[in-house]
DNA sequence: TTGACTTAGTGTATTTTTCACATTATGCTT
DNA sequence: AAGCATAATGTGAAAAATACACTAAGTCAA
């Protein structure tokens, strides 16, 4: 069964950059095409839009059949409407980026046919359509985001300690932090919850978790907070 | 001549939310619909997107010939994919929003056959689809953007009083600022010329005009710029 | 021409935030 | 028990933000 119309159409596909946090990298998810164009490559997961569904749940959907991730921080990007961006026909992708933690969900890095893998933002294979272009400015708004959000617990266990925290602020934004500064900061907010509960096997004094309070953060203005540390 | 597709497909529009700034107010322009669904209902400037334009593309496009206004400020805001927002069929709209100042731009609310009007963002009439979702979508976009970004200049003319722009800022943010701290912190950031020249046909002391220099802006870092005010 | 009116233009003291910086504490390992 | 690795903590100086009130300049009208 085929579908008309009376002018032509784009095909619109979403596109997915999913960011992990490794011991020392920003990691991103991606997906080794099988086919053409571009069959071979690396490339960002996505896939069209079902005219049913709305685009998140497009890039949900996508994600998952792809990756088996799921149940996680996702956010629009930007849409990509360049008219020659896929050789084969007008493509317009609504971009997303997400944050996983790499130990809290079980990510499947090959649970389709196709192959799955992390790399690290600083050793990326060349990339199919513009998704390199995609993936930068996933990157820039990722550090943008991460000055006045607090979306970087989205990329950590949930229970962490300060010292995790501060590792994945210097790791995104790409620059050291004194550590008494950031603590001092970080606690001043009141927005994370003390636990009665440490560090397990480590070959050091081990430190004190913490945890996320969203509610409490979502309860202060959050107008001029300022994660800038 | 009909175009037939493997799969059906959403119609792709792109909306336009253009603001201004008059004396007290944020204005946005409307556009009075002429035909069904929403007939006689107030909409944002769109339309649909053709296969061979960008969006950017699309989106000025439409805007000129349906406002006269053109050459301005225009970013891309959001992507609006829900399924039900068009009675007709599935549309997503890739929504952008647009600065102009009223008194450089020759807008002519009503260039087209359809009726164009401004609209102070305190008092508008009920939109078309879900056009108050975006319009509230932009509003705050400009808002926060406003904080960091010196975007503000776009919807001022080219030489301005310090007065104005601190009106522009007190109007958008929906707050009032001291004078002297406003000008002391505008001026420190180092991204305004001073004009030889003062305001002209006001019925009191005139002030002194200047002008956003814009290449003096892109010079400096703009990381850690901030224009909370 | 003068006095009243309107808006422009300016400085300082206080508080808050940011930044730089080094030592002691704790638990594990051998 | 000594050594090692990381956790945890405070203070002083500098910079930025804030609160606040008067004088200057020009227009208008009597």
């Amino acid at each position: 069964m085929t579908h008309t119309y009376k002018y032509p159409r784009s095909a619109l596909t979403v596109d997915v950059v999913v960011f992990a946090l490794d011991e020392d990298d920003l990691q991103v998810m991606l997906i080794e095409r099988d086919i053409e164009p571009f069959a071979g490559q690396w490339a960002l997961p996505g896939g069209f839009v079902q005219v049913e569904e709305t685009l998140d749940e497009a890039a949900r959907r996508e994600l998952e059949e792809e990756t088996g991730v799921k149940n996680i921080y996702l956010e629009q990007l930007y849409t990509f409407g360049e008219t020659q961006r896929d050789p084969r026909e007008r493509v317009v992708t609504v971009a997303y980026y997400a944050l996983v933690n790499l130990e809290g969900h079980n990510i499947k890095a090959s649970s389709d046919a196709r192959n799955a893998a992390w790399f690290s933002i600083n050793d990326l294979p060349k990339l199919a359509f513009d998704h390199e272009h995609i993936l930068d400015t996933a990157l820039e708004r990722l550090r943008g985001k991460l000055r006045y959000q607090p979306i970087g617990f989205e990329l950590l266990p949930s229970k962490f300690p300060l010292r995790q925290l501060q590792n994945l602020y210097e790791t995104v934004l790409d620059r050291s932090l004194d550590k008494r500064n950031f603590r001092k900061k970080i606690l001043s907010m009141d927005i994370l919850i003390e636990l009665n509960e440490i560090e397990k096997d480590v070959a050091h004094r081990a430190a004190r978790l913490y945890r996320f309070d969203k509610k409490k953060y979502d309860r202060k203005t959050k107008k001029g907070f300022n994660f800038e540390l």
